[in-house]
DNA sequence: TGTACATCAGTGAACGCGCGTTCACTGATGTAC
DNA sequence: TGTACATCAGTGAACGCGCGTTCACTGATGTAC
């Protein structure tokens, strides 16, 4: 009968959904090297042998656990993005790096996890590669429509991409869809990188001593970069 | 006698020396949470319990390893600011940076020790937040300098520096020495860590599948982020 | 509806491994008179 | 210069720990006739 087979995979999914669970709690006190298919079995009242039934090997736990926090960070993103006034571009660019950061500084370990250096020993499949996407999608989105609305209008005087990364920016565009020239479109990836240095910066120890006024400097980041996109504020 | 005594010392410099060259080797291969006392005395010929006779920790050795990667990174940066032309700043700012990715790239575990997500476990001791200022006084110089010299000139309608960062700004002014406006400081913060962001990524595996032509990329981005601090290319 | 068989989840023991750290010890090197 | 003592470097065994993974097994749940 199917319906009592989707009884059994019923409690499989949610027991896998448990162990991830628990493993992402595990995560977030010892981190990633530190995460042991063991203590997770403990946690779970299993023996060490039975979460062998749902993830054949600690890589793949760790696999799902970095899918799953990229999906994390895409729906916070896209939450933003959502929230915000469809006519102010600025304030959704703002808004989507204010929330990024916010999940980063709730989420430490699963944001090192994916942002962070790699874990020594795994590989990451492709399926990891292609759930980063998510969250790039809706920044390429931002800067679409406000291009498309005509409001980009970046300062004068800043370098052209060079030709040398003409295909790049031409694959990249393809990727996320980006209608957008190329000197736009090599900026939007240089404040990407930028937003995402300063979390990281912040999150790793790098601000410590520096920063102080934490959300004001992010802020003032996140403006000056979007300017060099071209939103203005 | 004194000389005697210097030379038992000196056998010890050299095997306290020795030590730490094997543990930075076997980061290289292992990272920084595989790093273990054992393998390095397994390596140096020596039973596993004469390390203690140098280190009296693992934690020890890994702040050894944490202040030689600053200071390899401090040296190369000031190599680089020294072998340009004092004239030229935008062309030192862009060495500069060049010489952070090229280190990296030569030694991406001590890169990810010192920037990457923090070692699970390990609390780093004030001596490497000291170590760690060292490449910042050069970034610091070469703005002070180009500001001195009256040639900085960032492209108009970029965001001033909110009031609440300014006390920030002071003490970072203090520390390092910068004597430039208050936007001016907090562009060259912003611009720094879009660097060492843009390093991060590309070490990271974050431009897999995205930018292929990474030395051309990268100039880009410092270039970029060097007209925000008011450099011109 | 009832029975015979197949699939699956979870057990418990075991393999083989490496780790950090401690401790009592042997020799060698250095120091003081 | 020679001897008695103190310091230091390195040894080897041991403690107690946790890990990933395999394997033969017991019951329970599901399937087919």
């Amino acid at each position: 009968m199917s319906a009592s087979r989707t009884a059994r995979e019923r409690v499989r999914a949610e027991l896998i959904h448990e162990i991830t669970e628990i493993a992402r709690r595990r995560l977030a006190t010892e981190g990633a090297t530190g995460l042991s298919l063991r203590a997770v079995a403990r946690e779970m009242g299993m023996v060490s042998s039975a979460i062998y039934r749902y993830f054949p090997s600690r890589d793949d736990l760790l696999t799902a656990l970095i899918i799953d926090g990229y999906d994390a960070v895409g729906e916070v993103v896209e939450r933003a993005y959502a929230a915000g006034d469809p006519g102010d571009h600025a304030g959704r660019w703002l808004a989507v790096c204010r929330a990024i950061r916010a999940w980063a500084l709730e989420h430490p370990h699963e944001y090192a996890l994916i942002y962070g250096s790699p874990v020594p020993g795994y590989k990451a499949p492709e399926d990891t590669v292609r759930a980063a996407v998510r969250d790039t999608l809706i920044f390429a989105r931002i800067v679409t429509e406000a291009h498309e609305a005509g409001v980009l209008d970046p300062p004068p005087g800043l370098p052209a991409a060079p030709a040398a990364i003409a295909g790049d920016l031409e694959r990249g565009r393809a990727i996320v869809q980006m209608n957008v020239p190329d000197d736009i479109v090599a900026r939007a990836l240089i404040a990407w990188a930028g937003v995402y240095g300063t979390v990281s910066f912040e999150l790793f120890g790098q601000f410590e001593n520096v920063v102080t006024e934490r959300d004001a400097y992010f802020d003032h980041t996140v403006a000056t970069l979007g300017r060099l996109v071209g939103f203005t504020f």
